[in-house]
DNA sequence: GTGAAAGCGCTAACAA
DNA sequence: TTGTTAGCGCTTTCAC
């Protein structure tokens, strides 16, 4: 681990450490044939590597960014995070990502991390519970982009996708095929987009004067799903149709349809939001209600790369459309 | 995106920037009640966030370390990932994921950009194909464990599955039950542990004296995997026994007896390398072959912090069994 | 107990 | 065209 540094080659080389950091920075307009060619040799013969920590120093840009997200298991997050990592590889930044767990101590720490590393901007999936800090942030004029949540009426660009009419459609695919007896299963309510898509499912049965009953609205930590759906599932009028919040409440339920010995489609019909991989291939297929994670992803990346290049970027939402997929084979 | 330095706390309390910095460094032994009291509230005024980049220089460590996944789609690189991840944060370390996309190049890439920024050490999951790169990290003594893949006789610690003898036992197991058509599909056999997956196929097959034939191994990219499959099973003697050789060639078989309108197992038999999420809960559930994902990432990190840590770590092979888990309902 | 000063490896005026 | 110089924000001896 001995450290070959700029000085080092610069002295093999003969020429000045200036000399060098512009050579090492493609600045050759004004460099002789000579000297670049010295250089060059100084420094495939020390095998002298920079040190980009010394360069972010003095230069106040780590091109990094850092991505928060609030739970790394769900489908959605990683495939935000990947488009926005391919986004940035093209602007030659790399991003971080951390995995805040839905805790908002450890999404703190992770915030408080990410700028004492100096990262120039972030890419924040809250938890919502953190606002001193989410304004000081604005009020420093960091870098940020609030993704999928909403978060108290914070001043920030956010990408968010229409929750509440991608529910309200799916339950109105339910009604329009006759079922009356609908549930919605989702985690618990302590994010906004689980209470708009519960919100949009209401609404819907409101419009379409469906009976109302909360038996059909499940919303508990995954731990208590199976407890919760055995509850519902053994009244006198178990639902004939389901909603599913997510890809891990899709799981949860898959486990219970199993265990239950049931089946779908023919013991109920199911949507589940989210693109989830195994929806179109299994059999029977299952029809998801998809968010375009990846063009969020990029607008997310670009408006912070935006803001990073210090242009100016409105501080306004971006709602994306799902696309309500029926598969029924 | 005015910044606050340690020289700003110090005149604002008073004190010269040593103290402080020893303040931050919780030193505090000599230090005055009164002086911690002052830095502490100015602190808090300027609301002054300590600058990681430049103790980063100073003290020639990062606390990051990177892992370099070939490739972020396979299922078994997110969960050993993950519990680097872990490992890590308990250390106050922070790990940074890279994904090489199973290009050598873009793997030489990451570790030249990595070892710029000063992350301590990298846990990579080698191509293979940058033997001159490896070389030059073990000659810079740069700490290094290698994951999942052997690449020539490269002198580094390095944690492996037992390939051969699991897919063996996959295999023996379709023997007993009385198959004898029995195919393995991988991707292209660019990489060990795929090439050890059919060496433990085929001497299974040896010792049981099966009747060998080429046709039923198919290795190719993921691209061709249709029609390949489609030549195999259109033969006068389809399979009637099949093991995948991960979670991506899983989901090309799925795609494939869907548009077939083929169903395992009554069309055949199937074993799948890696522990999917879908296996267990899918209906009918699914064999696999479970690698120990988590504790081969735990040891990992423990190697390489080791290593970080400057205690002396052995160049040996960890070689870790993977779990035949059988599912038939 | 606290401060002065040197320096980590690099960049960017400005001089030469 | 190249070199000199002064930092970037922090840590760390070593004086006081």
């Amino acid at each position: 681990m001995e450290r070959v540094t700029m000085a080092d080659v610069a002295k093999e080389a003969g020429v000045s450490k200036s000399t060098v950091s512009q050579f090492l920075n493609k600045r050759y307009e004004y460099m002789g044939e000579e000297t670049r060619r010295k250089i060059q040799q100084a420094i495939t013969e020390l095998g002298y590597q920079p040190n980009y920590l010394a360069r972010s120093l003095k230069q106040k840009r780590t091109s990094m960014i850092g991505i928060i997200v609030a739970n790394i298991k769900h489908r959605f997050s990683t495939e935000v995070s990947h488009a926005i990592e391919e986004y940035c590889y093209d602007a030659d930044i790399q991003a971080i990502v951390c995995n805040a767990d839905d805790d908002p101590v450890k999404e703190k720490k992770y915030i408080e991390m990410l700028m004492a590393k100096q990262v120039d901007g972030l890419i924040i999936f809250p938890t919502g519970k953190n606002i001193e800090l989410y304004d000081s942030m604005i009020h420093a004029k960091y870098p940020v982009v609030f993704m999928d949540r909403k978060a108290g009426d914070i001043n920030l660009p956010r990408i968010v996708s229409n929750n509440i009419e991608s529910a309200y459609q799916a339950v109105e695919h339910f009604v329009k095929q006759g079922h009356t007896r609908i549930s919605i299963v989702t985690q618990s309510l302590t994010i906004t987009p689980r209470a708009e898509r519960v919100e949009g499912y209401k609404r819907c049965l409101e419009d379409y004067q469906i009976d109302w009953n909360e038996d059909y609205v499940i919303n508990n930590p995954i731990s208590d799903l199976q407890e919760e759906l055995e509850k519902m599932f053994s009244s006198n009028h178990p639902p004939t149709a389901l909603l599913a919040g997510n890809d891990r409440v899709f799981l949860e339920l898959l486990k219970f349809t199993k265990r239950k010995e049931m089946t779908i489609p023919d013991d109920f019909s199911l949507i589940v939001f989210d693109n989830i991989q195994y929806a179109a291939v299994s059999t029977p297929a299952v029809s998801t209600i998809s968010q375009p994670a990846a063009e969020m992803g990029r607008k997310a990346a670009e408006l912070l790369l935006k803001q990073i290049q210090k242009e100016p970027v409105e501080a306004k939402e971006h709602v994306y459309p799902c696309e309500l997929v029926i598969r029924e084979t």
